[in-house]
DNA sequence: TCAGATGATTCGAA
DNA sequence: TTCGAATCATCTGA
């Protein structure tokens, strides 16, 4: 036993023993000569000790009334605070050292990440974070309000959830570590326990709760995460088209059926036109895909579906048919009139009911235009070829021309091969319309 | 609630 | 790389 609380005595040299292995720690010859004073406390030392070392060989009686007569010493304060020294200076206080352990990268990244996500931290109108973090998976664009409030209102959950829990921990926490700080104060009267010792279990006691926590802080990076990841895939916050997109997807659909693939600037151009917005495009897994990928995915979808079953879309081409075809023929109408104003010697300008087209490559972009679309250069050649399309419905309504697979059948499949298959938009339609003459429109693509 | 419609994804073939 | 085909997951209207 150290007595370090006597170094400021006087000391007999040779009743005093230098440990070896614990440095300047000294122990009290049971044989050594003091004062009287001296020997007197010696003597009370000696007598706690002894009575201590042989406590447990004694009945529960006995040990009970010894106990309270230990307790009752009047050495126990100077032996408790002796006690309590030891114990720093041994296993605990090795203990304590490696407490102050280095922040735990773990959680200093869940800290981090919930701090981004805006879960944790300070609240500004629903996380200014969290709004950042909505912002950033729509692509910035403002267009998604319903997925942003969506998700921020979630957002906004799994914060209360988390603070809830969080203050649940804390006050288990408090309620606990007063509860240990409350006994282990009840017990200092029994044993020695020094103030460090209870501040380090109140440490330790901090730690197992905070290793709770960060079960918390996970599990709520967790639901982000799972969070982040539903508005993030594109099959869940999947949106039809609008109604005027599909429409305009028709149109260039049903006018180009020959040859239904748009290059990729008519996909672009399309893409536009039916307000496919970034954010829209972005919402495709295969990320840095444009807003033509959207618009591939539409006619890789429409061409199968078509195809499939024709029968279905019969009526549909029929719409679309009619509805090009009209505005293909006041397109037509207006560019003979405008023929016949301004050249009146033109050669071909008086030819009698016949569509004897100046420059038919121009005629067809100008009766896009009208029609709406606006496909050029490259598409001049796909437009030739969804004009021949377009005026082989005239001619068909006109002259109720029918393929002989649909008797009220204004539009047919024409374009489809025998093996299923669109054919080449180069080779000549298998359908020769009736009305077909000298300068009438060929459905050959060479007009 | 459910069936059909529809946009997106995946995979193999060319 | 693109397309067809199959499939998934969500939307929509009855």
């Amino acid at each position: 036993v150290q007595f370090s609380f006597m170094h400021s005595r006087q000391q007999d040299p040779r009743n005093l023993t230098s440990h070896p292995l614990r440095g300047n720690v000294f122990y009290i010859s049971p044989h050594g000569h003091e004062g009287a004073d001296g020997d007197g406390r010696k003597q009370d030392i000696g007598d706690i000790l002894h009575q201590i070392m042989t406590i447990t060989d004694q009945s529960l009686d006995e040990a009970q009334a010894k106990k309270h007569a230990l307790n009752c010493h009047r050495m126990k304060p100077a032996l408790f605070s002796v006690l309590c020294e030891i114990k720093e200076k041994t296993g605990l206080s090795i203990r304590g050292a490696q407490e102050e352990d280095p922040p735990d990268p773990q959680l200093m990244r869940l800290d981090n990440m919930l701090l981004a996500e805006g879960v944790s931290g300070p609240e500004k109108g629903g996380g200014s974070a969290g709004a950042a973090a909505a912002a950033a998976f729509s692509g910035g664009s403002s267009d998604n309000s319903i997925e942003h409030s969506d998700y921020r209102a979630k957002l906004t959950q799994i914060r209360q959830i988390y603070h809830t829990e969080l203050e649940k921990y804390e006050q288990a926490c408090n309620e606990f570590t007063t509860h240990v700080m409350n006994l282990l104060r009840e017990q200092s009267r029994t044993r020695p326990i020094s103030p460090k010792e209870i501040e380090r279990m109140v440490g330790i006691i901090h730690r197992k709760f905070s290793s709770i926590q960060m079960q918390l802080k996970q599990s709520t990076c967790e639901a982000v995460m799972i969070l982040r990841s539903r508005f993030l895939d594109a099959r869940r916050k999947r949106r039809n088209f609008s109604k005027q997109a599909t429409e305009i997807l028709n149109e260039y659909f049903y006018s180009h059926l020959s040859n239904p693939y748009p290059s990729e600037e008519a996909k672009e151009e399309l893409a536009k036109k039916c307000s496919i917005t970034v954010s829209q495009a972005l919402s495709l897994k295969q990320r840095g895909s444009g807003a033509g990928d959207v618009v591939s995915n539409w006619f890789g979808n429409k061409r199968i579906r078509y195809k499939k079953n024709i029968g279905k879309f019969q009526e549909e081409a029929n719409l679309y048919a009619a509805k090009t075809a009209v505005t293909a023929a006041h397109a037509v109408a207006a560019a003979v009139q405008n023929n016949q104003t301004n050249s009146p010697t033109t050669p071909n300008s008086g030819s009698s009911g016949s569509f004897n087209l100046p420059n038919s490559g121009d005629m067809f972009m100008n009766m896009q235009s009208l029609n709406g679309d606006s496909y050029q250069g490259s598409q001049v050649g796909a437009n030739v070829q969804s004009q021949v399309d377009t005026l082989r419905h005239v001619i068909n309504q006109t002259g109720g021309y029918s393929d002989g697979l649909g008797g009220n059948s204004l539009y047919s499949p024409h374009n489809l091969n025998a093996n299923g298959g669109w054919q080449d938009a180069t080779t000549p339609s298998s359908v020769t319309s009736p009305t077909e003459g000298p300068g009438s429109v060929h459905s050959d693509t060479s007009n």
